[in-house]
DNA sequence: ACGCGTCTTGACCATTTGATCAAGAATGAA
DNA sequence: TTCATTCTTGATCAAATGGTCAAGACGCGT
């Protein structure tokens, strides 16, 4: 579970800034391989500092992964927020799938570094799944509800449509190694939103 | 990269038998805990052999990861082979969703081992990707181009869409954890087929 | 320039863990 | 039964790694 306010508000210039390298580097290191796999030497390294230095701004290494964690999850949620039950629907999921595919191909070590997460079975963050994320997500499930019983999209069961929306867009950043050696080469953003729109948004449009 | 038969032939009843066991118990805890995360002890335990004994089969940890991995790929692909040209287009494709349903229900081990090592750069299986799974996955394209161009199917990009159809069903095994958490329990598997094939399908059926 | 609190680090420690090895136990073909 | 081969394991090692600590460097308000 993420420690409550883990680490105390930085107070001076040099801590601020030290705080950034390091959530920075441990984003990238902890994305790559993993909480276990992943050596505080290896952080180190990356935004320069020493090993005993890093520990002095975060006591453990599980700190600075469940900083980094709680700084991700934050905005990860944002474009969920949004979705607007007086807006049309179509234009709303549309906005939507593409704020995510935005995300995916913008920072895809954040949506791994929550995969992997979720992957291991959520230890740091089966609160916050079971807690606000849940909640939200039924708020939007209902949302989903009333645009279909206002016949204003065709039905479909708002979980799992969620869940379908989650997983293609993510897919992009988690399994980017496959679908970049399958298409031999980076897939274009604009090519994969209009893709994944009609993949995902045609068989809800109204016959 | 998956060495190639990086383990002779079982020759006696007791190698089979035990590299069974150990392959097993592998599978379990590779997919629980990553690579990095896993112990040799920990698959010594879950067999209930030594960790000398395990490392008298295998050699390395890794040859044990190369083993399970490489067991488990050749079965993962099984269903996306048998995507037929001639026969009709959504009872195919829903046949391929339900498979790969299936797939994750019963054995969603399996699947987040081959997501975590895809997670973190496909390390023991890019040549795999970008050759055998590729040669694959263009072929298959090529079917959903042949069903459009003959007006069995509305349009779509192939490749998007077979990517959809992967992550949407994967999602069920590799972000179980969240899944669970956010409808409270296990989801059903034949209202997830039906709901997942309604998604990714409706948009296909012609007008 | 002073002095206090912040910041930095080399050296070090304890534990974990992948791997080895020699010696003994079990297996099974003759 | 014999005995060569296969199988098993306690003891042990070296390396990697998370974390500590004391001593010193530095920043900054006065």
């Amino acid at each position: 579970m993420i420690k409550d306010k883990a680490q105390p508000a930085a107070k001076t210039r040099i801590q601020s800034e030290n705080r950034d390298l390091i959530l920075k580097a441990a984003l990238d290191v902890f994305s790559s391989h993993g909480f276990r796999g992943t050596t505080v030497d290896q952080i180190a390294e990356k935004c320069q500092l020493s090993k005993p230095n890093l520990l002095y701004y975060f006591r453990r290494k599980e700190d600075i992964y469940a900083a980094v964690l709680e700084h991700t999850l934050t905005e990860w949620l944002i474009p969920l927020r949004k979705l607007d039950i007086n807006a049309d629907p179509i234009s709303e999921l549309t906005r939507y799938i593409e704020a995510k595919l935005d995300m995916s191909f913008s920072n895809p070590a954040a949506s791994r570094l929550f995969a992997n997460e979720i992957l291991h079975g959520a230890p740091h963050v089966g609160k916050f799944l079971k807690g606000p994320l849940r909640d939200l997500v039924e708020a939007k499930a209902h949302v989903i509800n009333a645009w279909i019983k206002a016949g204003k999209i065709r039905t479909v069961e708002p979980y799992h449509f969620i869940f379908a929306m989650w997983s293609v867009t993510q897919h992009y950043a988690d399994f980017s190694v496959q679908v970049e050696s399958l298409i031999n080469g980076q897939p274009n953003l604009d090519t994969t939103k209009s893709a994944v729109v009609e993949i995902l948004l045609r068989g809800l449009v109204l016959k």
